[in-house]
DNA sequence: GTGGATATTGAACGCTGTTCAATATGGGGA
DNA sequence: TCCCCATATTGAACAGCGTTCAATATCCAC
């Protein structure tokens, strides 16, 4: 067709962020494909490839706002129950709810092989840790090293609940009890470290 | 090359999966193709489609095997070391350890859709928690919802650890203190809810 | 020895990510 | 106003994917 000129570079990274995060809401990252994205926004195969390196790329940028989503919603819930871990909890179990397929990716997505990590990733994730711990460090008598450790596993065992009620695969542990479990987990842990 | 009769059918599902396992463990199972495992094995993909349904089947019989061998790694530690759970939590981890590759499959690979968890699958998971469930009754007061309850808490939150600390995801959680974060979530949350 | 049963093959189909020469067009200069 | 060139856009091409199935080559019973 020749040049168009309908939308700018920063328009078209906008519309194919939001065609593979609608497609991947829809069906699964699995799922996503370069044709269905071009189809989407009404442009071919190529001109996604004007605008992003590959389809790896795209998975990154839908992975980084999806994770700026999160932690934006973290913040948000810690100011508004002055940092109840129970509380985070569940903020976060609503977050997998909404939004499973792109937490699915954000998590379960893997590197093809020899492609590195980006930095930037990294740093959007350590800022979120340092998010929650310095939320936890009051509780734990200021003992930063002691807030850093409990943090991780939160953390951790967060992720477990919510991949393994989500993903339906363990009949016993059902999304209705993703909440108790959670409660159990947070209060549980939290008070044990209390006293050891 | 027409009829061969190198091998019965029970022995070409052996070469198959293992030839599956091997690649698996080498590239992770997103690389896993029909026609490696084919050259693998010295077929053509033809032949892998007489002995199983699709590749679906083929991952879902790795997974059932990979299964049976944490099942009963998990029954010999819990023998050896009279129930301790944090020694069930190392356990866990070097399963994780020697087997990252297949054990990733075995928790993330999920159904084409239409396709449903086979009945036989659930079931050995559900033994698997069993197994764990009853080694922790004696632990708490012999009340048996909360030791479900609990198994499922450690389950998923052994998961959750393993799962960031062996994908590399979180910079802060390395695999170095895998065990120790570990050792803190057992012990702090068996503490905390024998308080509660 | 021969014929039928069947294990094995490999080409074919429609999908995938990615590349890149060809092309059609918007906009600046004359 | 017209034209030309820079370039945005295209779509055919390539290799690889899962899956199917008609053709085939071989084994075994008779």
């Amino acid at each position: 067709m020749g040049r168009r000129n309908d939308h700018s570079i920063e328009q078209l990274q906008e519309l194919i962020l939001k065609a593979a995060e609608k497609i991947i809401e829809q069906e699964g990252y699995q799922k996503l494909s370069a044709r269905k994205i071009s189809q989407e926004i009404g442009y071919t195969v190529g001109t996604l490839y004007n605008v992003f390196k590959n389809l790896n790329e795209i998975i990154l940028k839908v992975n980084a706002r999806t994770l700026i989503n999160l932690h934006t919603k973290i913040k948000l819930n810690l100011t508004q129950h002055h940092n109840s871990m129970p509380e985070l909890a569940k903020c976060y179990i609503d977050f997998w709810k909404s939004n499973f397929q792109l937490a699915n990716m954000l998590f379960n997505y893997s590197m093809p092989k020899g492609e590195e990590f980006p930095p930037w990733a990294q740093l959007e994730i350590d800022k979120m840790f340092l998010t929650v711990s310095s939320a936890l460090l009051p509780t734990l008598k200021n003992n930063l090293p002691l807030a850093q450790k409990a943090t991780s596993v939160l953390w951790a065992g967060m992720h477990g609940i919510c991949t393994l009620c989500l993903s339906g695969k363990m009949s016993i542990i059902s999304l209705e009890n993703a909440y108790s479990l959670a409660d159990s987990f947070v209060r549980g842990y939290l008070d044990g470290i209390l006293d050891l």
